[in-house]
DNA sequence: CCAGACGTTGTT
DNA sequence: GTCTGG
DNA sequence: CCAGACGTTGTT
DNA sequence: GTCTGG
């Protein structure tokens, strides 16, 4: 699963990285480590169709829910389900978004004594993950929140975890915003474990800033 | 019909 | 043990 | 995901 | 909102 991500790269780091993304109004700094329920960079296709940079609070909250408490448990949508879960199916057809990242985190080994291992790319890039998002809440109080979609583990990270969010690829930035018509064989195909081989595994050894 | 859930993951 | 807050 | 709380009442 | 269980 991915329940915990960091965001360390600089504003400047991500337009240099993806040209096509826009920030507009987009000026504060990432934090590095980031917990559920906070403030996520992410990334959607507006009504002018432009492809903005926006904040998202992490944890998705059906726009029929009665409490905000509930994105708590909306952090990850598996991706063998997103089209049927009543909690996702929606915004799986009409609100995707790319959630900014560099690395994520999962952890190993039993309750007492979990160990932290930091996933990046090999070269430290930026990566992004499949995601989806959603409205709750009516005119001052509205609140935008998003989740992480999760799939199978890919030969790295079988080592750690059995499951890890969706990497897209470049190629598949746009395809993935673009919410018209669902093709499931190409959404199936993206939701794929990452299949690159540049994914480096690195033992956290200092403790948790916890954001 | 109404009431209640609607989610993922790891751990014991 | 289980929920909440970050 | 982990860390930390987990309760009620009345009085200042 | 919409489905499931009773």
């Amino acid at each position: 699963m991915c329940g915990r991500f960091t965001l360390s790269a600089t504003v400047d780091d991500l337009m240099a990285a993806f040209p096509m993304i826009r920030f507009a109004n987009i000026e504060t700094s990432p934090r590095g480590n980031i917990c559920p329920t906070q403030q996520v960079l992410a990334v959607r296709r507006t009504e002018t169709d432009a492809i903005s940079a926006c904040w998202f609070r992490w944890g998705l909250v059906p726009f029929w829910a009665k409490d905000l408490k509930i994105g708590a448990s909306m952090i990850n949508a598996r991706a063998e389900t997103i089209i049927e879960k009543p909690a996702f199916r929606t915004a799986f057809k009409k609100r995707r978004c790319l959630v900014l990242a560099d690395g994520f985190i999962e952890w190993t080994g039993e309750k007492k004594a979990r160990k932290p291992w930091n996933i990046a790319f090999a070269d430290r890039r930026p990566m992004t993950f499949a995601g989806l998002w959603e409205r709750w809440g009516e005119a001052e109080n509205v609140v935008e929140t998003c989740t992480i979609v999760t799939t199978t583990a890919n030969d790295a990270m079988s080592k750690l975890h059995d499951r890890m969010p969706v990497i897209l690829t470049e190629r598949d930035h746009e395809r993935w915003l673009d919410c018209s018509p669902c093709e499931p064989a190409l959404l199936t195909e993206m939701l794929q474990p990452y299949s690159g081989s540049d994914l480096a595994l690195s033992p956290i050894e200092t403790a948790l800033p916890k954001a």
